[in-house]
DNA sequence: CCTACCTCACAGATTTTATGTGATGTAAAT
DNA sequence: ATTTACATCACATAAAATCTGTGAGGTAGG
């Protein structure tokens, strides 16, 4: 299982044995079946995931009930509350299982320890965050002037394994489009 | 939703409008999906959980990853984990839901403030102890000295609505055999 | 007025889950 | 040693749930 997160990091950046051991000593594993929830609203958020296999979807629930998916996380994704596990608030939004998952926790203590000890780990997760900001900017700029086909087919090019995995519902509501628009788009 | 914790009070003991007014502003309510969490292992468990729509469960899971199920909750019934809840302890159990629920929530502080200041409920939640209690002993006793078949017999009279609403192999969980060998006694 | 959506409803397809059954093995009771 | 009452594994089928596509009508923005 580890050997993944090993992967992961050495994307970015290498590791001794050493010290990759003693980085996954600050994370714990964690097994969920579809349909589990990872986290609910309001509740506190402790930790980071590393997503070693499964599939698992965020999400934000409306007033109305109606679902907005916020991200999807495959194998090498990371997931979680980010509102709500830097700030130690509650969580806003809700994370659960497409698939059955297997993940690796690190709590906000044990990131900032790691990072504070070794200098190439905050490096990682530097470059983690802005990508992610990047990816968020992409989006929103996607959001405010592409068309709905057009995020459509961005999408489709950019995650084409997504389309396998996940259920066209939840992937419209992801692209800000109705079911039966997005089945329409398709055609 | 709150006519139906009136009725559940009644059934005990009546009730001036003043007074339910009263207890049930010591309630919140909490509306849970199929699937969602209300406990979690090592949760702390702030909250006794009436329920007014839908069903739950509550089991342990072993280290192997078998699930026992301790209990169901169905409309009327009130869970939660009630070591934990009374200790103030973590939690062992998972509570989660197997329909979309409706909860109505009490705090240990407010059932204890509601009981010290009436009486009535005072007696209310005495005579609920007492029944959880007889029933718990009840099911010792059925698991001791009452076969399978027994045990699955008794269950069907006493609560015929559960075979409608939950799956078997829960309910197998439940009377502590396997799915297969209820589906042998069902015959 | 046109376009690009949303919503509702319906129908059918697909997937998932539940269930029943057979075969084999095991442990406890006799 | 034998019998009984289960568990487990595997398989097949049924039932339920979910997914998807489509039509019709409505709405808001351009």
């Amino acid at each position: 299982m580890s050997i993944e997160l090993r992967k992961h990091f050495e994307k970015i950046t290498p590791l001794t044995d050493q010290e990759f051991d003693y980085i996954l000593s600050h994370f714990t594993t964690k097994k969920l079946k579809k349909h589990q929830y990872l986290i609910q609203e309001e509740d506190t958020v402790t930790n980071d995931y590393f997503v070693v296999k499964g599939l698992l979807k965020a999400s934000h629930i409306d007033k109305e009930g109606k679902e907005y998916i916020m991200q999807f996380a495959m194998e090498d994704w990371w997931i979680t509350d980010y509102q709500a596990y830097f700030s130690q608030t509650t969580a806003t939004l809700h994370i659960n299982c497409i698939e059955d998952s297997e993940l690796l926790c690190l709590s906000l203590q044990n990131r900032d320890k790691i990072c504070s000890e070794l200098h190439k780990i905050e490096h990682f997760f530097r470059r983690k965050s802005n990508l992610g900001y990047v990816a968020l900017q992409r989006r929103i700029l996607s959001l405010l002037n592409s068309s709905a086909k057009e995020r459509y087919e961005q999408l489709l090019l950019q995650y084409p394994s997504l389309f396998q995995r996940v259920p066209k519902t939840l992937i419209a509501s992801y692209l800000g489009v109705s079911r039966e628009t997005l089945s329409r788009l398709s055609s």
